[in-house]
DNA sequence: CTGATTGCAAAGAATTTGCACTGCT
DNA sequence: AGCAGTGCAAATTCTTTGCAATCAG
């Protein structure tokens, strides 16, 4: 396997070994992130983001977003096009993990496996790339909506994955 | 009765089967999916399946797209947005498969495995989920380019992927 | 016939950019 | 002090929509 897991630096401190100016908005926007547990669209962020500093700008926050996948501190999600084409983010946990979202109710389950590792780990042996990003989206039913289906319940209309 | 290409006559069975009518607009843009092998965004498409049939239009381009997307006939593919933000396309044909980028050279590299069905398995015996569209793609350095990085040869400019 | 499908043009959603000002380091 | 970072507004890119005309079944 090419890569190990290194232990992982804060934030501020990646920020500073890589000379990245640490600003007010900057900070404003990784706490949110941080603090939001999963799966943030980028107007969401800001709004979020401005409780905690008001003059936290829209063009900012795609500033800011950019610099982390940069860093390779956030993954970008689509969450299978649930709610339009906007983009979700989430902060780089320890485990890797796969997203699933159900297209009848929204919901978004979150997965990981060796067997998804192990994916991984093969693509590179087979192809010779150096994995840096990769994501994993899967859509359909969650059981909960198929047992519904089943006994002819009416279709609820999507919610918002959370 | 003339023997016809086998993708072809499955996809206007399935029309028929589901009372979708099979119009001129719709075949330019199937006929020209099928034979362009892979990745086609929607700006490439109108352009091909207009010298068939010049009267075919953006918007139908998305609808038509939307249709085989529902129908289960296409994927949709982002390709790590090398080339912004634009969606890509390929027919469902052969065995499922994940997409390789080299954020480098643009290079797409498709890969099947194995251990992806066996992912997608385990991930609806855990979750209880009936996957119905999936999507891995990953982002990274192919061989060639890692090795010129390391012999420090000048980055080239990324390429749109094919 | 008649309702699904289309072209056209305009709107919409998400993201990016140019530029002058601000504030880290 | 110098230049990376910012807000603002406008621009861009990609996709969707309303509507009258058209055409497949």
């Amino acid at each position: 396997m090419p890569f190990r897991k290194l232990q992982r630096r804060s934030l501020m401190e990646d920020f500073r070994a890589r000379r990245v100016r640490v600003t007010a908005q900057r900070r404003a926007l990784i706490e949110t992130i941080q603090e939001a547990g999963a799966h943030l669209d980028a107007a969401t962020l800001l709004e979020r983001a401005r409780q905690r500093n008001a003059s936290v700008d829209r063009a900012t926050v795609y500033r800011t977003l950019e610099l982390l996948k940069k860093l390779g501190r956030i993954d970008e999600l689509d969450l299978m096009h649930l709610n339009g084409e906007k983009h979700y983010y989430e902060a780089k946990t320890t485990s890797d993990h796969t997203h699933l979202a159900c297209f009848r109710c929204g919901k978004i389950v979150e997965f990981a496996s060796e067997v998804y590792e192990e994916l991984k780990a093969e693509m590179e042996r087979t192809t010779g790339f150096r994995i840096q990003v990769s994501r994993f989206e899967a859509g359909g039913l969650c059981k909960a909506c198929r047992v519904e289906d089943a006994t002819g319940k009416r279709r609820a209309s999507v919610k918002s994955p959370e």
